[in-house]
DNA sequence: ACCTGAACACCGTTCAAGT
DNA sequence: ACCTGAACACCGTTCAAGT
């Protein structure tokens, strides 16, 4: 048995980002500290910024890492774009449920540079499906804009539910937040969320999951509307 | 002259919450600390944590009032729905614009309670609107979700494009930044970004404001044909 | 080229003590 | 009830020194 051990595996960038990951998932941003990572490790602060120039782009190679991977999968030969685009957004909202700090880290990753590593990953898989849609090309960069967008933004909300509930003492799991969340907006005043309050109920009863895919389907319709009234615009 | 000085005044959550904004405003997130605010406000720490309770509800804290304030505008009398809802989209976007902190940090608060103080405040703007709009009753929340999530997606993309264009060097300002990220696009792997390096001139050329208008009218599009198209649903 | 680890400047938070 | 400010535990980052 040749079996490699962890300490005997030499630092890398790659390794780091990975540890880096796993720190993440199991202990939450907070934990993530460069002691942490060097204990893990086992190896000096210094060794790591060997590798990587600060915990900012530790942040963003992580976020890139996993994001990449989520966006990776190809879709099926016999899907339509329609079907691979809720595949590509299934597969980032899903990113966003097993790593609860991906949603957040997306948010800082953007503000950190918008139009860098991550965005490109999304724009691409997102955009090709577009494409395969039949928009005009002047419309694509609009349409899947507004695609990821969407996807970004549910990312940043929806995702936290879950870490929300999963957060809960014991069984009292998502049903029971969503339950509490619902009470929430019952009891707000009246006269100021009229809409809100009467919307209660279908917050209490939504699942998350159903509820992005409709969401996704929404745009959709919105991007194929777009394209058919097309032209005149006042 | 009956001038009240700002030493006179007393320590509230309220002066404590706008000179947080204040601070976030000219400084960013990094430089909101304790010790800056005791200096702004010459107390010590003790007298801060006595009205609010850490670091993290003060952000949520900031966050919400911002968000309160630009939400806050009733729309003009003769405005149809779209409008109203163009213009509440408009007044977060701008919002963001403003305090370039407030987007990761809507991100982060969202994390922390998805359904919590600042979703009930949008969702409530947006959902009057879409009310408006005769959307049928069990369409509001989803509809009004989509709308929501496209903006808070928006928020944590485009927004930081001109907090980024600000602070690069000088005269090099948005156009610039643009410039640069568009020729980024331009030099990715053509085998695996061809749609991506297809829409680079479209990112060159495009106007956040400009473009974040047409996505909200795109996902109102697929909120009405989402309504007329109806039941039938396979 | 890559790693070590002590040291530095700084942070959020607490708490006994004051008024 | 509200404020003071020293103290604590911890953090990201640096850097002279090693191999």
């Amino acid at each position: 048995m040749t079996k490699r051990t962890a300490r005997a595996e030499p630092l890398s960038r790659a390794r780091i980002v990975r540890t880096a990951v796993e720190l993440l998932d199991t202990a939450g941003v907070r934990k993530l500290t460069f002691r942490a990572l060097t204990e893990r490790l086992s190896t000096g602060p210094g060794a790591i910024y060997w590798h990587v120039a600060n915990k900012d782009e530790l942040l963003s190679a992580a976020t890139e890492a996993v994001v990449a991977d989520a966006v990776s999968v190809e879709p099926g030969a016999g899907d339509t774009p329609r079907e691979a685009i809720r595949s590509v957004a299934l597969g980032l909202y899903e990113a966003t449920e097993a790593h609860p700090w991906l949603a957040a880290q997306l948010a800082a990753e953007c503000a950190r540079s918008p139009w860098g590593a991550v965005a490109p990953r999304v724009f691409e898989a997102l955009g090709r499906q577009v494409r395969a849609l039949g928009m005009p090309e002047s419309g694509w960069f609009t349409a899947t804009s507004a695609l990821m967008h969407y996807v970004f933004g549910v990312a940043a909300q929806n995702a936290a539910n879950t870490a929300m509930a999963a957060a809960l003492p014991q069984d009292a799991s998502r049903i029971e937040y969503l339950e509490t969340a619902s009470r929430a907006w019952e009891a707000l005043d009246p006269a100021a969320y009229p809409f809100t309050r009467a919307v209660a109920g279908q917050l209490r009863d939504h699942d998350d999951r159903t509820q992005f895919l409709s969401g996704v389907d929404l745009v959709l319709a919105g991007i194929v509307a777009s394209a058919e009234g097309g032209e005149r615009q006042g």
